[in-house]
RNA sequence: GCAGAUGUGAUCUAGUCUGGUUAGGAUUUUGGCCUUCCAAGCCAACUGCUCGGGUUCAAAUCCCGGCAUCUGCACCA
């Protein structure tokens, strides 16, 4: 068929750009159901694997509207500002304090704007483009300004990262969970950057959704609060820094990133979690997942260590970041305990500190486009071969033919699936046009009533993947259908 | 944001250079007939020239502008 990925997603109701009608705002994309099903199901996911590693994690929300001040302690308001130049003749911008440092070789930063123009003037840069002059420098931050109240006297901007929630939310979440470490708090939430020229599809949007867990504990002792052993003789794919160029991600043992790489055993048991969340929760193949590392210039100054979670995709053209998993050490906690005068100093088994933060952080909207990317085949008409859990619809019931007997058994069935799974009833257009419509979306199983099965009580069970029929007893039907849907049987078993 | 290319029913596209009947096709969707398991066939129906302005007797077609998409550059704390 040659059907591509962004139609399929288009046309079966799964994403598109938001305001269509109007001509679209490049960034801004919403869910049709299918896909906010399918989003909702990758979350739950993500929240059963994540919470579940400790006792002490948990959900939280937080909201997106965010006081100046708690930008201002998290860096956001300084840091995530690029004072920009455009020449006045081919209108390029370029980034001022970069045109400065590469001239001097010294660190622009803190430079006031007119100290900016000032230098550049001095130093005599022209546009790198074409030698023209340039305009006066001017800010761009990236985080939306919101006006709050009638006199918009309180300044407030859209959160640009759902982390900040977790970190002003710590301190009275450490008090009510009893004051233990690890504390882990999870917000899955929309983040907002207003990206200068957002590109490639949901990539890099200006309303984005964000999985994040920050998990605030003791370096010194959270290794021992792990199940180490877990890791023992595992592999995890990493392409890591010193051996870029040289030569591709490789799987490498854990105990070879502590030992020899002297990477601290709870972030190694977190790429490891996280590498089992992807490979066996949302079934990535294993040749298209790596951890990245990011270098010391290329990650920011408070990541003490940085790995991008990778997985290739043919719609991205390669190897492209989904999440990444990032110690922060303290950072955060003493930026907001220096800010806020509120002490984020601990007392933990008589050892006081400010807790460090190892962050998992998560593209919701990525991820939900790499599960189109990876599972869409167009080998016979267009196919999504999900995972029973993510799949929007579990089951789907048809009557072979529209015919009353047929009918009445297949809406029986309906209903009685429809109680516990997410169930689809279909009787229009032929059976095989059933089959392909429910491919597109991703359903795993397709249940069939027939005429032979009116005489014996059997339908048939019909598997997405391999087109294969099994035909089970009606009665079995619900116990199969259960089984199937969590996994606890497979389809060549029946 | 800059430069270039592109924009036709739900999806994919012909037509645009060289302005001129009811904008053609394929797929999808809906209804009907037929049909005992993989987008079968037949009949019927719905939906379209990205938006705004201009030129012209006449614009999907030519011109200007907006928006969006793609590619390159820049950007991506």
């Amino acid at each position: 068929m040659g059907e591509d990925v962004q139609s399929l997603a288009k046309r079966r109701g799964f994403i598109w750009q938001s305001a269509e009608i109007y001509g679209a705002l490049a960034g801004f994309y919403d869910y049709g159901a299918m896909g906010a099903t399918l989003k909702r199901r990758w979350e739950d996911v993500w929240l059963d694997f994540f919470l579940d590693l400790n006792d002490n994690y948990h959900l939280i929300d937080s909201t997106t509207i965010l006081p100046e001040a708690s930008l201002k302690a998290s860096g956001h308001l300084d840091s995530f500002t690029d004072p920009l130049v455009e020449c006045n003749k081919c209108g390029s911008a370029f980034r001022a304090d970069q045109l400065i440092e590469n001239e001097t070789g010294e660190s622009a930063e803190g430079l006031s704007l007119e100290e900016m123009d000032g230098k550049l003037t001095e130093l005599g840069l022209r546009c790198l483009k074409c030698k023209g002059g340039f305009d006066s420098a001017r800010t761009f931050n990236m985080m939306f300004p919101v006006q709050v109240g009638t006199k918009g006297g309180d300044v407030a901007y859209l959160r640009p990262e759902t982390a900040q929630g977790a970190y002003l939310n710590f301190k009275r979440h450490f008090e009510i969970m009893r004051r233990k470490l690890p504390l882990g708090l999870a917000i899955i939430g929309k983040a907002y950057r207003n990206e200068i020229a957002p590109r490639q599809g949901v990539y890099r949007m200006r309303e984005l959704i964000q999985a994040e867990l920050q998990i605030f504990m003791d370096p010194e002792t959270f290794g021992a609060q792990l199940e180490l052993d877990e890791m023992k003789g595992k592999e995890i794919m990493v392409q890591l820094v010193g051996s870029r160029g040289r030569s591709n991600a490789e799987p490498v043992l854990c105990e070879i990133l502590i030992d020899a790489h002297g990477l601290p055993p709870f972030f190694v048991y977190h790429m490891y979690k996280i590498q089992e969340f992807y490979l066996e929760e949302v079934g990535i193949p294993g040749d298209k997942f790596r951890f990245f590392e990011k270098s010391e210039k290329e990650r920011a100054f408070y990541n003490l260590l940085h790995f991008d979670i990778e997985v290739e995709l043919s719609t991205l053209g390669g190897f492209r970041e989904l999440a990444g998993i990032h110690y922060r050490g303290d950072y955060d906690l003493s930026r907001h305990q220096k800010h806020s005068k509120e002490k984020m100093e601990v007392s933990v088994d008589g050892k006081r500190l400010v807790p460090h933060v190892l962050e998992l952080s998560f593209g919701v909207d990525r991820n939900v486009w790499a599960l189109l990317d990876i599972h869409f085949s167009d080998e016979r008409t267009g196919i999504l071969r999900l995972p029973p859990r993510l799949a929007p619809y579990t089951f789907a019931v048809f009557p072979l033919m529209k015919k009353d007997d047929l009918v009445s058994i297949a809406k029986e069935l309906h209903y009685m699936l429809k109680c516990r799974f997410s169930t689809l009833y279909d009787a229009s257009g032929s059976i095989g046009k059933r089959y392909a419509r429910m491919d597109e979306i991703g359903t795993p199983f397709c249940v069939t009533v027939d005429y032979d099965g009116l005489e014996d009580g059997t339908v048939t069970v019909r598997d997405r993947d391999s087109t294969d029929q099994k035909r089970v007893k009606k009665d079995d039907l619900d116990r199969i259908a259960f089984g199937l849907a969590s996994g606890t049987i497979s389809f060549k078993d029946l």
